[in-house]
DNA sequence: TGGATACTTTAGATTAAACTAAAATAGTTG
DNA sequence: CAACTATTTTAGTTTAATCTAAAGTATCCA
Protein backbone atom coordinates (compact mmCIF):
# COMPACT_ATOMS: atom_id res chain seq x y z
CA UNK A 1 0.00 0.00 0.00
CA UNK A 2 1.37 3.44 -1.28
CA UNK A 3 1.50 6.29 1.01
CA UNK A 4 0.21 9.70 1.40
CA UNK A 5 3.74 10.97 0.93
CA UNK A 6 4.27 8.33 -2.34
CA UNK A 7 0.19 10.18 -4.11
CA UNK A 8 1.44 13.78 -2.87
CA UNK A 9 5.05 12.97 -4.99
CA UNK A 10 3.45 11.62 -7.85
CA UNK A 11 0.72 14.28 -8.79
CA UNK A 12 3.71 16.88 -8.20
CA UNK A 13 5.13 16.45 -11.55
CA UNK A 14 3.00 18.48 -14.59
CA UNK A 15 4.38 15.63 -16.99
CA UNK A 16 2.58 12.54 -14.16
CA UNK A 17 -0.39 15.08 -13.75
CA UNK A 18 -1.04 15.09 -17.70
CA UNK A 19 -0.95 11.36 -17.68
CA UNK A 20 -3.47 11.25 -14.75
CA UNK A 21 -5.75 13.12 -17.29
CA UNK A 22 -5.58 11.55 -20.26
CA UNK A 23 -6.23 8.39 -18.57
CA UNK A 24 -9.08 9.48 -16.02
CA UNK A 25 -12.19 8.99 -17.92
CA UNK A 26 -11.18 6.06 -19.77
CA UNK A 27 -8.20 3.61 -20.60
CA UNK A 28 -5.55 4.49 -22.59
CA UNK A 29 -2.71 1.97 -24.35
CA UNK A 30 0.65 3.33 -23.47
CA UNK A 31 1.25 3.87 -27.32
CA UNK A 32 -1.93 6.37 -27.16
CA UNK A 33 -0.76 8.61 -24.29
CA UNK A 34 2.74 8.64 -25.63
CA UNK A 35 1.15 10.08 -28.76
CA UNK A 36 -0.33 12.26 -26.71
CA UNK A 37 3.33 13.35 -25.82
CA UNK A 38 4.52 13.90 -28.33
CA UNK A 39 7.83 16.04 -26.80
CA UNK A 40 9.02 12.94 -24.53
CA UNK A 41 9.87 9.20 -25.61
CA UNK A 42 8.34 6.23 -25.40
CA UNK A 43 10.32 5.08 -22.51
CA UNK A 44 10.04 8.32 -20.74
CA UNK A 45 6.68 7.71 -20.75
CA UNK A 46 6.80 4.21 -20.04
CA UNK A 47 8.81 5.24 -16.58
CA UNK A 48 6.35 7.95 -15.55
CA UNK A 49 3.91 5.28 -16.18
CA UNK A 50 5.73 2.77 -13.66
CA UNK A 51 5.66 5.63 -10.97
CA UNK A 52 2.13 6.34 -11.38
CA UNK A 53 1.77 2.33 -10.90
CA UNK A 54 3.53 2.51 -8.02
CA UNK A 55 2.03 5.11 -6.30
CA UNK A 56 -0.97 3.01 -7.00
CA UNK A 57 -2.68 5.86 -9.05
CA UNK A 58 -3.35 4.27 -12.17
CA UNK A 59 -4.26 0.62 -13.04
CA UNK A 60 -3.29 -1.71 -15.80
CA UNK A 61 -4.61 -4.29 -17.74
CA UNK A 62 -3.03 -5.98 -20.74
CA UNK A 63 -4.57 -7.38 -23.40
CA UNK A 64 -2.25 -8.87 -26.38
CA UNK A 65 0.57 -6.97 -26.81
CA UNK A 66 -1.15 -3.98 -25.69
CA UNK A 67 -1.12 -2.32 -21.86
CA UNK A 68 -4.28 -0.39 -21.45
CA UNK A 69 -3.67 2.03 -18.27
CA UNK A 70 -6.55 3.60 -16.29
CA UNK A 71 -6.64 5.76 -13.60
CA UNK A 72 -7.68 4.77 -9.76
CA UNK A 73 -9.55 7.81 -8.48
CA UNK A 74 -10.44 6.26 -5.51
CA UNK A 75 -6.78 5.84 -4.45
CA UNK A 76 -6.92 9.93 -5.08
CA UNK A 77 -9.52 10.70 -2.97
CA UNK A 78 -10.51 14.62 -2.17
CA UNK A 79 -7.19 14.87 -4.40
CA UNK A 80 -8.35 13.59 -7.37
CA UNK A 81 -11.56 16.46 -7.11
CA UNK A 82 -8.53 18.94 -6.98
CA UNK A 83 -6.85 17.74 -10.30
CA UNK A 84 -10.50 17.93 -11.72
CA UNK A 85 -10.58 21.28 -10.72
CA UNK A 86 -6.88 22.19 -12.19
CA UNK A 87 -8.01 20.38 -15.44
CA UNK A 88 -11.45 22.02 -15.94
CA UNK A 89 -9.86 25.76 -15.33
CA UNK A 90 -10.24 27.43 -18.85
CA UNK A 91 -6.40 28.36 -18.58
CA UNK A 92 -5.41 25.13 -17.91
CA UNK A 93 -3.96 24.47 -21.61
CA UNK A 94 -1.47 27.38 -21.20
CA UNK A 95 -0.61 26.77 -17.88
CA UNK A 96 0.16 23.34 -18.00
CA UNK A 97 2.02 24.59 -21.61
CA UNK A 98 4.32 26.96 -19.38
CA UNK A 99 4.66 24.51 -16.61
CA UNK A 100 6.52 22.13 -18.85
CA UNK A 101 7.96 25.00 -20.91
CA UNK A 102 9.84 25.38 -17.93
CA UNK A 103 11.14 22.27 -17.51
CA UNK A 104 12.20 22.61 -20.84
CA UNK A 105 15.07 25.07 -21.42
CA UNK A 106 16.84 27.40 -19.82
CA UNK A 107 18.05 28.74 -16.20
CA UNK A 108 15.03 29.93 -14.02
CA UNK A 109 14.88 33.25 -13.63
CA UNK A 110 16.60 34.79 -10.32
CA UNK A 111 15.61 37.65 -8.37
CA UNK A 112 16.59 40.85 -8.54
CA UNK A 113 20.50 41.46 -6.86
CA UNK A 114 20.77 43.19 -3.84
CA UNK A 115 21.42 47.18 -4.31
CA UNK A 116 24.98 46.95 -3.93
CA UNK A 117 25.66 49.02 -0.33
CA UNK A 118 29.44 50.35 -0.66
CA UNK B 1 -1.42 34.07 -6.48
CA UNK B 2 0.16 30.64 -6.53
CA UNK B 3 -1.19 28.69 -8.52
CA UNK B 4 -2.59 24.82 -7.56
CA UNK B 5 1.06 23.40 -8.98
CA UNK B 6 3.24 25.57 -7.00
CA UNK B 7 1.38 24.26 -3.80
CA UNK B 8 1.43 20.72 -4.99
CA UNK B 9 4.68 21.36 -5.59
CA UNK B 10 5.56 22.77 -2.63
CA UNK B 11 4.07 19.81 -0.51
CA UNK B 12 5.71 17.41 -2.42
CA UNK B 13 8.93 17.36 -0.29
CA UNK B 14 9.12 15.77 2.95
CA UNK B 15 11.11 18.54 4.28
CA UNK B 16 8.90 21.25 3.81
CA UNK B 17 5.99 18.91 4.84
CA UNK B 18 7.92 19.30 8.20
CA UNK B 19 7.90 22.92 8.43
CA UNK B 20 4.49 22.96 7.52
CA UNK B 21 3.78 20.66 10.59
CA UNK B 22 6.12 22.85 12.98
CA UNK B 23 4.20 25.96 12.00
CA UNK B 24 1.12 24.50 11.81
CA UNK B 25 -0.44 25.65 15.18
CA UNK B 26 1.43 28.20 16.38
CA UNK B 27 4.14 30.34 14.56
CA UNK B 28 7.82 30.01 15.22
CA UNK B 29 10.85 31.88 14.44
CA UNK B 30 13.35 30.92 11.45
CA UNK B 31 15.85 29.62 14.28
CA UNK B 32 13.58 27.73 16.37
CA UNK B 33 12.46 25.73 13.26
CA UNK B 34 15.57 25.21 11.93
CA UNK B 35 16.61 24.03 15.88
CA UNK B 36 14.06 21.39 15.40
CA UNK B 37 15.80 20.47 12.36
CA UNK B 38 19.54 19.38 13.19
CA UNK B 39 20.48 17.88 10.32
CA UNK B 40 20.33 20.72 7.95
CA UNK B 41 22.29 23.89 8.13
CA UNK B 42 20.20 27.48 8.87
CA UNK B 43 20.36 28.54 5.17
CA UNK B 44 18.79 25.25 3.76
CA UNK B 45 16.08 25.91 6.33
CA UNK B 46 15.56 29.94 5.19
CA UNK B 47 15.30 28.51 1.55
CA UNK B 48 12.62 26.04 1.97
CA UNK B 49 10.85 28.64 4.13
CA UNK B 50 11.32 30.98 1.02
CA UNK B 51 9.90 28.29 -1.30
CA UNK B 52 6.77 27.89 1.07
CA UNK B 53 6.09 31.86 1.31
CA UNK B 54 6.22 32.00 -2.55
CA UNK B 55 3.63 28.95 -2.87
CA UNK B 56 1.57 31.30 -0.10
CA UNK B 57 1.48 28.34 2.47
CA UNK B 58 3.15 30.25 5.43
CA UNK B 59 2.68 33.80 6.43
CA UNK B 60 5.97 36.04 7.95
CA UNK B 61 5.74 38.23 11.08
CA UNK B 62 9.18 40.27 11.19
CA UNK B 63 9.50 41.57 14.92
CA UNK B 64 12.82 42.70 15.82
CA UNK B 65 15.56 40.47 15.09
CA UNK B 66 13.55 37.57 14.59
CA UNK B 67 11.01 36.59 11.44
CA UNK B 68 7.80 34.37 12.95
CA UNK B 69 6.23 32.02 10.17
CA UNK B 70 3.08 30.87 10.38
CA UNK B 71 0.86 27.65 8.15
CA UNK B 72 -1.95 29.14 6.30
CA UNK B 73 -4.12 26.45 6.24
CA UNK B 74 -6.56 28.28 4.57
CA UNK B 75 -4.34 28.23 1.63
CA UNK B 76 -4.44 24.60 1.30
CA UNK B 77 -7.87 23.59 1.81
CA UNK B 78 -8.38 19.90 1.62
CA UNK B 79 -4.87 19.76 1.12
CA UNK B 80 -4.41 20.45 4.85
CA UNK B 81 -7.01 18.22 6.04
CA UNK B 82 -4.79 15.47 4.55
CA UNK B 83 -1.70 16.81 6.20
CA UNK B 84 -2.85 17.00 9.46
CA UNK B 85 -4.23 13.09 9.01
CA UNK B 86 -0.19 11.99 7.77
CA UNK B 87 0.89 13.66 11.43
CA UNK B 88 -1.88 11.77 13.06
CA UNK B 89 -0.50 8.98 12.06
CA UNK B 90 1.19 7.37 14.78
CA UNK B 91 3.92 5.66 11.98
CA UNK B 92 4.26 9.14 11.25
CA UNK B 93 7.46 9.98 12.77
CA UNK B 94 8.72 6.83 11.52
CA UNK B 95 7.64 6.85 8.18
CA UNK B 96 9.22 10.44 8.19
CA UNK B 97 12.32 9.78 9.56
CA UNK B 98 12.30 6.85 6.31
CA UNK B 99 11.75 9.04 4.30
CA UNK B 100 14.42 11.54 4.97
CA UNK B 101 16.82 8.66 5.35
CA UNK B 102 16.39 7.78 1.95
CA UNK B 103 17.17 11.38 0.91
CA UNK B 104 20.40 10.94 2.38
CA UNK B 105 22.41 8.37 1.50
CA UNK B 106 22.71 5.90 -1.08
CA UNK B 107 21.51 3.90 -4.23
CA UNK B 108 17.93 3.52 -4.42
CA UNK B 109 17.22 -0.51 -4.46
CA UNK B 110 16.34 -1.37 -7.39
CA UNK B 111 13.71 -4.07 -8.90
CA UNK B 112 14.63 -7.45 -9.45
CA UNK B 113 16.46 -8.28 -12.95
CA UNK B 114 14.78 -10.43 -15.56
CA UNK B 115 15.41 -13.93 -15.42
CA UNK B 116 17.50 -14.46 -18.47
CA UNK B 117 16.04 -16.30 -20.67
CA UNK B 118 18.48 -17.68 -23.35
C1' DT C 1 30.26 53.09 15.83
C1' DG C 2 31.22 48.38 16.40
C1' DG C 3 30.16 43.87 17.71
C1' DA C 4 26.65 40.46 18.52
C1' DT C 5 22.43 38.11 17.01
C1' DA C 6 19.01 36.50 13.64
C1' DC C 7 18.24 35.70 9.50
C1' DT C 8 18.72 35.76 4.07
C1' DT C 9 21.10 35.40 -0.13
C1' DT C 10 24.64 33.91 -3.27
C1' DA C 11 27.77 30.72 -5.52
C1' DG C 12 29.09 26.47 -6.07
C1' DA C 13 28.73 21.44 -4.95
C1' DT C 14 26.02 17.28 -4.38
C1' DT C 15 21.97 14.51 -4.95
C1' DA C 16 17.95 13.15 -7.13
C1' DA C 17 14.64 13.26 -10.97
C1' DA C 18 13.69 13.01 -15.70
C1' DC C 19 15.04 12.13 -20.07
C1' DT C 20 17.28 9.66 -24.32
C1' DA C 21 18.95 5.91 -27.04
C1' DA C 22 19.43 1.45 -27.35
C1' DA C 23 18.74 -3.19 -25.83
C1' DA C 24 15.55 -6.48 -23.91
C1' DT C 25 11.02 -8.72 -23.30
C1' DA C 26 6.81 -10.41 -24.87
C1' DG C 27 2.92 -11.31 -27.56
C1' DT C 28 1.31 -11.97 -32.77
C1' DT C 29 1.60 -13.50 -37.32
C1' DG C 30 3.17 -16.03 -41.11
C1' DC D 1 11.15 -19.92 -35.54
C1' DA D 2 11.81 -15.19 -37.72
C1' DA D 3 9.95 -10.79 -38.30
C1' DC D 4 6.98 -7.33 -36.53
C1' DT D 5 4.62 -4.55 -33.04
C1' DA D 6 3.99 -2.80 -28.36
C1' DT D 7 6.03 -1.89 -24.44
C1' DT D 8 9.60 -2.07 -20.62
C1' DT D 9 14.10 -1.80 -18.83
C1' DT D 10 18.87 -0.43 -18.56
C1' DA D 11 22.79 2.62 -18.73
C1' DG D 12 24.27 6.86 -19.23
C1' DT D 13 23.33 11.92 -19.70
C1' DT D 14 21.04 16.21 -18.75
C1' DT D 15 18.30 19.10 -15.88
C1' DA D 16 16.46 20.54 -11.66
C1' DA D 17 16.26 20.47 -6.57
C1' DT D 18 18.55 20.73 -2.41
C1' DC D 19 22.28 21.47 0.34
C1' DT D 20 26.66 23.81 2.35
C1' DA D 21 29.77 27.51 3.34
C1' DA D 22 30.45 31.97 3.27
C1' DA D 23 29.09 36.63 2.59
C1' DG D 24 25.44 40.07 3.11
C1' DT D 25 21.58 42.61 5.51
C1' DA D 26 19.07 44.29 9.42
C1' DT D 27 18.30 45.09 14.19
C1' DC D 28 19.85 45.70 18.79
C1' DC D 29 22.70 47.37 22.36
C1' DA D 30 26.83 48.95 24.72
Amino acid sequence: MPSQAAILAAIASPRRREILRLVWKEERTAGAIHQAMPDVTFGAVSLQLRSLAEAGLIQTRAKSRNRFYRARPEALGQLGKMLEQMWDDKLWALKLEAELEQTRRGPRPHRRPRTKKG
